[in-house]
RNA sequence: GGAGAAGUACCCAAGUGGCUGAAGGGGCUCCCCUGCUAAGGGAGUAGGUCGCGCAAGCGGCGCGAGGGUUCGAAUCCCUCCUUCUCCGCCA
């Protein structure tokens, strides 16, 4: 959510940034509006509120001392009356504010490089070559289901497309990378692990920003108003919602590890085989409260942790700088790490670390002082995949796939696998 | 799921219609006393948010949340949420 204060104040710098993102202007004229309208009857119904308590104080007192107030009990109805007309002419004009608030975006930080679409986006670094096979590279699902690793065939029988069964090694391959990312965050990076609910009530969706606008993306439970998480981000953000963070506290480091939901809306047709878009995959999440002059520093750190896991996995991977017109909804500023994936032949989107600024802390209202007596400020949220462990299991197989058909273990995850170092058919 | 109880400021807690921005205590801050500590005496302290204002300031809201009754609600009514106890069920 942007400050109403600050869209009031520089609306010019405001429709200039929309412009750059490819942002309809057209509700910042609503927001005008309605703003407007807001202010005028605040005051009008303040003006009525003070002058009903200060009759009803007189009142008070008249009938203590035995006098009639009949007259002015009259004043006061009257009073209420106007009062309560406007107060409800208030809420509708406050709640359509609320509402529009809500649907507008984050503005790009200065450092994002315009752009319309991912063509745009900003190489920023690369790391590790990758492999160059001297036999046909096989894909992930091809090996995973050779190796007995990844049941696709099953699971659409017992759930549905976009689901699958782990199995066998491949099932403690994913869980030796949930065991190893939480690890080296936990006693390297120094985040403090997290495990969350993997449902979240509405507040908590429309806290870090995917309602109300990207209600169609998110499975929905029936009986209750609870979302299936679409990342940890929702759960681990919101765990302050509605705090005032005490300044020794931050930075607030977490990682957290969950299941994430996603109902792939609009994606039909894209990423059809395999782990790489899937209802239901597994996820190790970073998530930071900072002061807002660290955020851009987090980022950097938040990111380089993220890569950390690559980089000892031995995965080649690239960060991209997201353009303006890739940013997504919260964003300020956004890298993609986008690992190499001989299937694609190109890299794929590995994790996504972001820097909301204050926009989630602004509609979570999670706050911080700077001294107890201090004025209460946003903090800003960040957070990253760190990483996302399906897409790590695809990245893996077929990286390290060799002509047999059999899958060199990387070294760092060996321990965590019972001291194996190839998985192989029997 | 059934029965019951409760939600007041940093914490505990009083308060059933007007003088309650909210008793009392703890805590916290300052002072006095004291060789130090403990104990004691005195004074002070109350969150957050919105509107107007350059500011000082003025005003609105506020006792779990949201509605309602009333000239007036922490206090009465309705709905919801959360916590606790007992019973049932269950990993």
């Amino acid at each position: 959510m942007l400050d109403a204060k600050y869209l009031r104040e520089h609306m010019d710098d405001v429709v200039a940034k929309f412009n750059k993102r490819g942002e309809n202007v057209e509700e910042l004229k609503n927001f005008e509006t309605l703003d407007h309208k807001r202010r005028s009857l605040i005051q009008q119904t303040e003006e009525l509120k003070q002058r009903r308590n200060e009759v009803s104080k007189q009142v008070a007192e008249y009938k203590r001392e035995g006098k009639n107030a009949d007259e002015l009990i009259q004043e006061t109805k009257e009073v209420s009356t106007k009062m309560k007309t406007l107060d409800e002419e208030l809420r509708e004009v406050e709640q359509n504010l609320q509402q529009l608030l809500l649907t507008l975006p984050n503005l790009p930080h200065e450092s994002v490089p315009q752009g319309e679409d991912e063509s745009d986006n900003e190489e920023v670094r690369t790391w590790g070559e990758p492999p160059i096979f001297s036999y046909e590279a096989k894909a992930h699902w091809e090996l995973g289901t050779e190796l007995q690793m990844l049941d696709f065939e099953r699971s659409s029988k017992v759930t549905g497309s976009r689901f699958v069964f782990y199995k066998g090694l491949g099932a403690r391959l994913e869980r030796a990378l949930i065991n190893y990312m939480m690890d080296v965050h936990e006693s390297e990076h120094g985040y403090e692990e997290v495990i969350p609910p993997f449902m979240v009530n509405r507040e908590s969706m429309t806290g870090t920003g995917q309602l109300p606008k990207f209600e169609e993306d998110s499975f929905k439970i029936r009986e209750e108003d609870y979302f299936l998480v679409p990342t940890a981000e929702v759960p681990v953000t919101n765990m302050h919602r509605d705090e005032i963070l005490n300044v020794d506290e931050l930075p607030i480091k977490n990682s957290a590890f969950s299941a994430c939901f996603r109902s792939e809306a609009g994606s039909a047709g894209r990423d059809t085989r395999g782990l790489i878009r899937q209802h239901q995959f597994n996820k190790v999440e970073l998530v930071t409260f900072v002061k807002p002059e660290e955020s851009y520093e987090m980022l950097e750190s938040l990111t380089s942790h993220a890569e950390t896991i690559l980089q000892r996995l031995q995965l080649p991977y690239r960060v991209m700088n997201m353009c303006t017109g890739d940013l997504g909804f919260t964003a300020a500023k956004k890298y993609d790490i986008e690992v190499w994936l001989p299937s694609y032949n190109d890299f794929k989107e590995i994790s996504s670390c972001s820097n909301f600024e204050a926009f989630q802390a602004r509609r979570a209202n999670i706050r911080f002082k700077r001294e107890a007596k201090g004025k209460t400020e946003f903090v800003h949220t960040l957070n990253g995949s760190g990483l996302a462990v399906g897409r790590t299991v695809a990245a893996i197989i077929e990286n390290y796939q060799q002509e047999d058909g059999s899958i060199v273990i990387p070294e760092v995850l060996r321990p965590y696998m019972g001291g194996r170092t190839v998985i192989e058919s029997t």
